[in-house]
DNA sequence: TCGTTTCAGCAACCCTTGTCACAAGCGCTG
DNA sequence: CAGCGCTTGTGACAAGGGTTGCTGAAACGA
C-alpha cells in the first residue's frame, strides 16, 4: 500500500473514527472510491440520478435549490464528516436529485455505491444510525435556512451569509463577487453592493475588487 | 375484543398494509397507544422533549417553525398514513422537538414510544424503510416551503395556502379568520384582507365572516 | 336587548427591496 | 497602448408589502 493511496485511508479512519464501527471501516475502505475535485466543480444537479453517496473527508460544499426559471438559491454548507442524506433518496422512491451541488473548495471525498449504503443499513449499525443523524442534520439545516427567508430581513440575511463562508472558507477574506453573492442570496447585485457598502461605512469588512475582507465576524 | 378498540386496529391494518410486514402490525397493535385528538390541540411545542413518534391515521396536523419572538409560520400538514420524522430525533442527540404541531382537525393516532420506534429499526426491515422514507418526505416538503419563500411573492403564497388547506380539509369552505391566515404565511392581517378581496374580485372565491369560500382550487 | 368583543374593510403612509440607467475602474489581450 | 469585458458605485424611481388608525358589522354574553 503507497502513501498516496493510503494517506486518504488514514484520513477515513480519522474522521470516523467512534462513528463508524471497525467491520463497516472495512467496508468503507474496500467498496469506497476517493476523489478529490476542484473547487467549482457541480457534483451533482436537479434532476440527475443519484447513484452515490458522498462522505465528505475534507473541503466543502455548497447546497442549493433552483426555482423553475433556474435561479438560484443557497440551502446550506457541507462539511468535513457531513454526508447529504437527500442522496439516501435513491433508496426510496425518488430517484432523481432535487438539489444542485458545487464545491465550494478542493475537496475530498468518499463515494458509496448507493446499493451498498443501502445494504449497509441492514449489516451495519453504525451506518444506519449515521444515515438518521444526516437527516435529522440536513433537517435542521433546512429549517434555518426556512427562518432565515421567514423571519429575517436582508442586511441580516447578508451577515449570516458572510460569516457561514468565512467559517466555510476558513479565510477571512472572502474571494467572490457581488453577483455571486446576490445569486446565493437571490436577491440582485445592486442591493447587494448597497448593503456592502453600508457595512464597510460600519467598519464590518472592506472592500476590494473581486474580495469581501471581513474584520469580524 | 370489542367494536370500539378493534376498529382502530382494523385501521391501522388496513392504512399500514403493504408497509409494514405483519411481525411489525403485531408490535405496533401491542405496543401503540391509540388516540383520537380534537382539531386545534398542541401535540408538541418547540423545546419540549420528544419521547414518542405519532403515526397518523386519519385527520391532519399543521407543523410550524417560530423565530424568537414567538411569531409562527406554517411549514406543511401531515396527512394520513404520515409520520413525523422530526420526533425520530430523540434517537439522537437532540432530544427536544424545533417545531410546533397542532391538530388541524380532529386526528386520530398511534403513539410509538420512541424506544420501541428505535428499537425496530433493527427488528424489522419494513420499519426502518418506512422511516427513512418519512425523512424523504419532509425534506421535500420542506424544500416546498422554502421554495415559496424564497421564489413566491404573497398572492402566490396565499393561493396555494388556500389550495392546501382545501385538500387538507377536504371542504371548499375555510373555516378561518384573515389573522389565522396572516399567522401561518407570516405576514399581516390587512396584507391578507387586501389579497383575498382581490381574490374575490376575480371570482376565485367568496369571503364571509369567519369563512373564506372557495369556487376552484 | 344592550354592551362588548371580534372580525373585516378601507385609506394613507412608509420602509424595504428590486429595477434601470449610467459611469468609472481594473485587468486582460491583441 | 487601445479596446473590451467584467466588476463595482450611485442616483432616481417603482413596487411590494407592512403599519396605523379608524369604521361598521357580526357574533356573543349577560
Amino acid at each position: 500500500m503507497n502513501a498516496p493511496s493510503s494517506s486518504w485511508k488514514a484520513d477515513v479512519a480519522e474522521r470516523f473514527d467512534g462513528i463508524f464501527d471497525s467491520a463497516l471501516m472495512d467496508d468503507l475502505l474496500t467498496c469506497g472510491e476517493h476523489m478529490v475535485v476542484p473547487a467549482g466543480t457541480m457534483l451533482m444537479d436537479v434532476g440527475q440520478p443519484m447513484t452515490c453517496i458522498p462522505l465528505l473527508l475534507d473541503g466543502a460544499i455548497k447546497i442549493m435549490r433552483l426555482d423553475n426559471e433556474g435561479e438560484e438559491m443557497l440551502l446550506y454548507f457541507l462539511e468535513s464528516g457531513d454526508s447529504c442524506a437527500l442522496s439516501m433518496g435513491s433508496y426510496m422512491g425518488s430517484m432523481n436529485s432535487s438539489i444542485r451541488a458545487i464545491t465550494e473548495k478542493d475537496t475530498s471525498l468518499l463515494m458509496i455505491n448507493a446499493d451498498d449504503g443501502v445494504r449497509w443499513m441492514k449489516e451495519h449499525e453504525s451506518w444506519s444510525s449515521f444515515v438518521l443523524r444526516s437527516y435529522q442534520m440536513r433537517l435542521e439545516e433546512m429549517l434555518e435556512a426556512i427562518d432565515s427567508l421567514a423571519f429575517m430581513d436582508l442586511p441580516t440575511r447578508l451577515q449570516r451569509y458572510l460569516s457561514d463562508k468565512v467559517k466555510v472558507q476558513g479565510d477571512l477574506t472572502l474571494h467572490t463577487t457581488h453577483q455571486e453573492i446576490a445569486n446565493d442570496l437571490h436577491t440582485s447585485r445592486v442591493v447587494v453592493s448597497r448593503l456592502l457598502k453600508r457595512l464597510e461605512h460600519e467598519g464590518l469588512l472592506s472592500l476590494h475588487r473581486n474580495a469581501v475582507e471581513m474584520k469580524q465576524f
